[in-house]
DNA sequence: GTGACAAGCTGTAACGTTTCAGTATATTGG
DNA sequence: CCAATATACTGAAACGTTACAGCTTGTCAC
């Protein structure tokens, strides 16, 4: 009826709003807003009309406005531990969360954590103030108090890694039990009988996960496992390299490794040559690894590849599918590893 | 949506707003409001009660609801190249930024670009949507179209890098120059007089800031150039490798290589082994790092640090104190190379 | 006693969106 | 012709915040 506001609409030079389409197509806020989310009480002349104006002009809805409106943010996060994550992980994760949000109205948004804080606290942080739609872990535990937590508070999320606490939801996870137990078939099929394993931190999911895998491929085989359990991935470069030079000094010293990190098996490879032993004669090492550096490292070590930036896609997905209301029970996925695979020059 | 409790007044169970705390003191919204941001014209008695009460309530003012009020949006955005970043970069350059804004109300926002896209998309995106308060990117050109377009726009951004527009705007900067002259110095005392450099990227300013360093050093020792320019660091491993093993095949080949990034570093290795030569006695090589690794990869080998944490933390630092108004030239730091480092052996 | 003024507080409107409760018109059945 | 119903649209209210323009008091000068 009496759309004629008349002229003391503003001429704003600013960003389009739905009020600016209303007043360009003669029709309410209302209407327009729904015409662009194909409400079926609109005409679809009408709907088609003012999705072409809103495409014309540029239209794109104010985050604040519907995020205040709806309480929804349009926002994933991804809490990170700003210490003990392994680099390329970071890297890696956000690119494939990237690829995967890129054609939705999602951002993303990086949480850190530091080593002092409580794995919690990010998390709590994340959900008193609503910051975000859904949120990705990682390191996660067999009992996860974070996952524990979001479950409680009905918040999506996918978890790197799985939780053991009978409770169900989305996560991504690599087969670190397959990767141990190939690695140790592996170096018994090169003769090796005594092996080491540089573990997963302790109290992650997959440090059971791996050394499971480790010590049934050794009964498997045959074979006999030298104790390595006094440092693990998330020790220093340092720290492992000293111990293996020490543990390679013994006579009993092994004559295979285990690595579940590109850098702990460079720090391993250091200590072995400290022991005055060389690669691929007295030692063999089966090392993880997310980008294709290893075998530039040392021609003689061997590995499988693990895709971080697919745990990231796969992450998202699962985080998006789960806020889309599908079955937490259904967003599960694990990847398996590849074949070990040895070095071979290129001519 | 589920209507929830129908007695919901001020008994809200949800998170307190301003109105709860007003509630809560008996006074109004707007005293509430201008109380904890410490305006004057507030009795100081009614401001240290209004500012306990929120306290002890854990008051946290919602984003959305200043964000369409003010405009503010409170979110810093990292711009990134999906395929073409250093790893650790990414990785650092998170946790610098991180570290900065952790006890400031900011959020990170990750927004990425992949290689098909022109660099300007992400920026507009964010510019023309106002998704950021400030913006920070890396691969910096001296005629670099994204500073400049942010700059016409007014919005506060810091560069990884130096442009050279003779415009001025906050920026973060490894001495490039610095590191490859100090290189060539270097390996021209180690008596070399033939060297390589793998440069950064071509059409990036620190190319050429890297070059010239480079360049002068070596007429300054009276050290020649072997052209090696068809690769840069940007280019695979393989590329770089295979270039590399063709270069040292030749007679003329270089008898001293410096190199941008520490991945690049890898690759002219192998490329150096696959010639058939010794890395320290036919050939040395000094290469930046970001990290701690490339001496367990050869000892021989000479490296140079950068600390892209650091990095992160000034250009945090320099987008914040811009956006608080800060002139930006007053907002540029240069970070100087530490000297070249030789493996010690730890006894 | 009056007027001026400051101090301290308050209500209303607005940011852009979605939802609720309509309204106006056309269509149908009887 | 009337009522019932469906279709297509609309205004008002609300989310939580801040800015603006007020409103009370009390104090002080004269």
């Amino acid at each position: 009826m009496d759309r004629d506001q008349g002229e003391r609409d503003d001429e704003a030079p600013g960003r389009p709003t739905l009020k600016t389409l209303a007043f360009m197509t003669g029709l309410g806020v209302t209407t327009v807003s729904r015409a662009l989310k194909d409400a079926p009480e609109i005409g679809a002349e009408t709907r088609r009309r003012v999705q072409l104006v809103a495409k014309q002009i540029g239209y794109r809805p104010n985050r604040a406005g519907v995020r205040l409106r709806t309480g929804k943010t349009n926002v994933i996060s991804l809490v990170l531990n700003t210490e003990r994550e392994i680099m390329s992980f970071v890297s890696d994760i956000i690119y494939g969360v990237s690829e995967v949000i890129a054609d939705t109205p999602y951002h993303l948004i990086v949480t850190p954590y530091s080593r002092s804080q409580d794995p919690l606290d990010p998390i709590r942080y994340l959900v008193e103030t609503g910051s975000a739609d859904g949120v990705i872990i990682s390191r996660t535990q067999p009992n996860d108090p974070r996952a524990r937590y979001m479950l409680e508070r009905g918040i999506p999320f996918a978890t790197h890694g799985r939780t053991d606490m009978g409770l169900v939801h989305p996560y991504h996870d690599f087969d670190n039990y397959a990767f141990a137990a190939e690695a140790v078939r592996h170096l018994a099929g090169m003769g090796r009988r005594r092996l080491a394993l540089v573990t997963p931190p302790v109290g992650l999911t997959y440090h059971g996960h791996t050394v499971n895998g480790f010590t049934d491929a050794l009964s498997e085989v045959g074979a006999s496992e030298v104790p390595f359990n006094t440092v693990s991935i998330d020790h220093s470069i340092e720290q492992i390299r000293m111990r293996t030079a020490q543990v390679m000094r013994r006579q009993d010293r092994p004559d295979g490794f285990v690595s579940s990190a590109a850098a702990a098996t460079l720090a391993v490879v250091a200590g072995i040559e400290d022991a005055g032993l060389k690669l691929g004669r007295d030692v063999d090492v089966v090392s993880k690894q997310s980008s294709e550096l290893l075998h530039l490292f040392r021609r003689e070590l061997l590995v499988v590849n693990e895709n971080f930036r697919l745990a990231g896609s796969e992450l998202a997905r699962s985080v998006l599918g789960w806020i889309g209301g599908a079955e937490p029970g259904s967003l599960q996925s694990l990847s398996l590893p590849g074949e070990v695979v040895a070095y071979h020059r290129p001519d």
